[in-house]
DNA sequence: GCCAGGATCGTCT
DNA sequence: GACGATCCTGGCG
């Protein structure tokens, strides 16, 4: 027995991750994500496809984009700015390029090593974006192509219901930027930005 | 509280 | 050689 899912919580199969990226997306907020025993409930997400100008594999099949056109299920990791490393989940059927931003957190479990990581600040700030949350689980590019299904990662379905949904533009690009496709628990007070409305 | 600017490096042209 | 799916800091009010 490890720390983590109570008896009783279901774990995320790979099939999960087999069809649109943006049920995919939808379908992550709430449930939670460890990483090493660190982490918390995915309260933002953020999904980008193929035919989608601000997509990574809009430009097709490079070395860097091999992964989201992979099976999927996989972490895709790369580095943003030069600083910070971003966390995607590879989505739909492998041939069909698509993945899901992390981008927010609301951290439950490993806050000790989480506060360690990020140094000290308000725990609303631990994860409150996709380069914090990245810092704060210790997620990098040696991440990249890593089976969600397995150790050290740990996905499971929320313990209750699916929270209520607020959806809007994405964050953060240039292109593309009137699809709806960013995702965010409407209750929640770790989102990375001022909530859609 | 808000905003402008800089850090830093893998990837593609 | 340019460009980011970002974050933090400092300056200003």
């Amino acid at each position: 027995m490890r720390a983590g899912a109570p008896a009783g919580e279901r774990r995320l199969e790979l099939g999960f991750f087999d069809r649109s990226v943006h049920d995919v997306a939808r379908e992550l907020i709430g449930c939670r994500l460890l990483f090493a025993g660190c982490g918390g409930t995915i309260v933002e997400t953020e999904s980008y496809e193929r035919d989608d100008p601000a997509c990574h594999a809009y430009v097709g099949l490079t070395e860097r984009t091999r992964v989201l056109f992979g099976p999927p299920g996989r972490a895709y990791v790369y580095l943003s700015y030069g600083i910070h490393s971003l966390l995607n989940f590879v989505a739909e059927p492998e041939g069909d390029a698509a993945a899901v931003l992390i981008r927010a957190l609301e951290p439950t479990h490993g806050l000790e090593r989480m506060r360690v990581r990020r140094g000290e600040r308000p725990d609303a700030e631990l994860c409150s974006g996709p380069g914090k949350l990245t810092e704060a689980l210790g997620i990098g590019l040696d991440h990249n192509e890593a089976d969600l299904a397995r150790e050290p990662f740990e996905l499971s379905e929320p313990a209750g219901g699916r929270p209520e949904l607020l959806v809007g533009p994405r964050v953060g690009i240039t292109k593309a930027t009137e699809r709806p496709w960013r995702f965010c628990a409407a209750d929640s007070h770790f989102v990375s930005r001022p909530r859609p409305r």
